[in-house]
DNA sequence: GCCATCACTTGACGCCATGTCAAGTTGACG
DNA sequence: CGTCAACTTGACATGGCGTCAAGTGATGGC
């Protein structure tokens, strides 16, 4: 595609993308990347260290091609904190298809690779401190249930919205995804409140 | 299951367990299991073709001796669709963190091996029939909400206690146990009325 | 016009885990 | 005593990752 005649380094970078999007994310191989790529399995090495550091880079170029700060801070408009909250379920929701490859892949890795598994975890920090966010509003609106504590209405909603809630639903139960957007939302509104 | 004067299997069986529930899941290799077992490598493939097939053998021998069969079923005494769902919520959660390392190298497996998917997929099966009973007794009283199809709403409940969410929240942030079962049982409550 | 350097290729190698194979050893039981 | 089953021993294939050394070829500085 556009990338024939990229520099080699960002030509890797959009391979691995586009291999880890197109399915089997933990199955992808340095030899596949670097066949996709159109160049030798060492190359990769030459700008790579190792395929956790690799898949790292391939995560944040994904981030930087997408924009995902600017989505999810698009949320920060709303007026109040049960808005907020729907806005950041939507766009942190319909950010995760995107991710999704990228995302089983540095989980899978995560048991056995430290590097990949802080990649990953940096990631979710951020979405993370986004549910913080949302909640912290919520609080302030006098919306938030007694039952739960600022830090426990974060964790269960980044568990509503996590990865594996949307793989779950949307990959295995066969969600379609506006639907997921809407019953998480409306989840998170009855869970919280 | 015959294997009465097979102490070796058996041993095998223990010993996989055991390295399993103790942490890191997926890292335990053949080896591993064989040393704690005190037999040869090589024994372990008398005894089973492949790491697959050890690992769902061992499930199998997990549930079998903590007969989670009995104990998933005491929900369903439960007088209305509410109790049950609460009974539902404390019987399979609390029943999660027993499996946690057999499930967690199972689902490391599944993305590469298709025995281990299926057999963690028929342990899931189990558990989601438990959720849409839980569901359906709710329907049957009208405490369903109307928002959410049967199909829906368990497959919401599942993700709700899902072996990933229960790893998410008392894992990764810590909830102890008894307050991941009541918040999880107030979340689903809410989120399904 | 030449040569040095940089980016990449080629092909071989070591490592490590799974799984296979063949040739023992050991002990119970006829 | 022989045989059979259960187990051991050690060697080997396979398939990833990561490393190494010796090329090749285009570019740009001089």
């Amino acid at each position: 595609m556009s990338s024939e005649n990229a520099p080699t380094r960002i030509r890797i970078l959009k391979s691995t993308v586009a291999l880890l999007e197109s399915g089997e994310g933990s199955k992808v191989r340095m030899s596949d990347i670097a066949k996709a790529a159109k160049v030798s399995r060492q190359a990769v090495y030459l700008h790579f260290p190792n395929r956790a550091e690799l898949l790292t880079a391939a995560a944040r170029y994904l981030d930087e091609v997408n924009d995902i700060e600017a989505k999810l801070l698009a949320s920060r408009n709303a007026a109040t904190g049960l808005e907020r909250l729907d806005a950041w379920v939507a766009a942190w929701g319909n950010y995760i298809p995107k991710i999704y490859g990228m995302g089983k892949a540095l989980m899978a890795m995560m048991d056995t690779d430290e590097e990949a598994r802080s990649a990953w975890e940096d990631r979710m920090a951020a979405v993370h401190h986004g549910c913080a966010a949302a909640v912290r509003d919520l609080s302030r609106d006098g919306d938030l249930t007694q039952s739960l504590s600022e830090d426990e209405a974060t964790d269960l909603l980044f568990s509503l919205v996590s990865v594996r809630t949307w793989e779950q639903c949307c990959i295995e139960f066969g969600w379609p995804q506006a639907r997921f957007i809407e019953v998480m939302q409306q989840s998170a509104r009855k869970a919280l409140t």
